[in-house]
DNA sequence: CGGCATCCGGGAAGATACTG
DNA sequence: CAGTATCTTCCCGGATGCCG
């Protein structure tokens, strides 16, 4: 037995709002009805920066399968909060990328970030990706350590490259070529995570050489020290 | 067979982190790591104007197995977001309250409500708990609305009283009793969701007995437009 | 190789019944 | 009232394989 398999998924089977609803009128139970499955955030927080492929996503979310990948990137285009395009001839590719409203989920991760900072059981040592190293940037910013800072800090990850400009008491982040960077950190996000928030000196970090520093040195140093944790709950 | 059962479950087996971790040190993702399973959430949705007893709490989430409400609580508790203390001698029962910092969960459930309130999908026609209405009007509130407004708004849901305080621009919420208000709406979550969020007429909600307003009638009418909701995406 | 379907094992969620 | 025990269902994660 086990022959007939007429089970072409339909997009109406992916639409049906994923049968176990909480079905409560309150907006963060619906939130979660739409991104509250495994995965679905994080594959939001990987493309926060700009379009990925399926196999950008695969391999900077470790531990997830690819049918699972398969199946939030569906349901979040479904929702309204992805959309998929299939990129210009020469690659037979496709990317996807976060719509207007998808994008608009960052406050969620920096809220959700602040909170478990506070954990106890927050471990930073962790790997981490090079999204989640700049999205940090943006939520762990303090404003009044960088009175009067205008710089550019650019970040080497793999072969990505970022921008943090910080500027009149704000700090953007962004996935860009690295023209007039004043700084350029390279490596991976865990080392530079780890003179940030774990307070490595970097002599150290590039003494073992798990991060490198070109550029401005004390800019260096400074920008390390923009983003303190809160205290522990 | 099937006569052995040793399955007393101890703290270490609830502590374990779950098992199924991201192992990621973003903060985003250990908030899920911590309060990522379904329910954990809309649990402490419930407990942010205070404590609740198990059965209040299965009350107020239709839906919710008892096993699954006390795997919840018991992570909660593990993890230092909820405490469970035992009430004075009359009472022989439990209730459940949110540390310090499980009440600084409350910027996730406004960010989230927010993000959702745009979703396409977003029915809020559907059935609302106390909690999430007070809630949704801290998140909703439009300041320059209520310009030079000072108002107390008395709220009356089952056997549950709220005061909801607009003052300075600001709009605070608790559980307390109705001394001082200018006005009390009285009724279900839904129906006084109605009158904000539907735009359904106060008297048309009273006619059909949904809903009783008590004092202060131009008050109640200008409250209800106070909230407005985001376009959608 | 990228993207997706299928099959399977383990485990979490859901429903119900039961106990102190 | 406050949970626990048990059973079923469904989701998650891993492996494999198809197809462009």
């Amino acid at each position: 037995m086990k022959l007939v398999k007429l089970t072409k998924k339909t997009v109406a089977d992916r639409t049906r709002s994923s049968a176990r609803s909480y079905d409560d009128a309150c907006g963060a139970a619906h939130a979660l009805d739409l991104i509250g499955e495994r995965w679905a955030l994080l594959v939001m927080r990987e493309l926060m920066f700009g379009p990925k492929r399926f196999s950008d996503l695969r391999a900077d979310l470790p531990g997830i399968s690819a049918n699972v990948l398969t199946q939030r990137l569906e349901r979040l285009e479904d929702i309204g909060a992805l959309s998929r395009r299939k990129l210009p001839p020469p690659a037979a590719s496709h990317v996807y990328e976060l719509t207007p409203w998808g994008y608009e989920i960052e406050p969620v991760l920096g809220v959700l970030g602040r909170w478990a900072a506070r954990s106890p059981l927050h471990d930073p040592t962790l790997p981490l990706s090079a999204a989640s190293l700049m999205l940090s940037f943006k939520t762990m910013f303090d404003a009044s350590r960088a009175k009067g800072l205008n710089a550019r800090i650019g970040f080497r990850i793999g072969d990505e490259t970022f921008l943090v400009h910080i500027h009149g008491g704000a700090c953007d982040a962004a996935r860009q070529a690295l023209n007039g960077a004043d700084v350029v950190f390279a490596g991976q996000a865990r080392a530079i995570a780890a003179a940030v928030y774990g307070g490595a000196p970097l002599q150290a970090l590039e003494a073992e050489k798990a991060l490198w520093v070109e550029g401005d040195r004390a800019l260096a140093e400074r920008f390390t020290s923009l983003f303190p944790l809160p205290q522990k709950a």
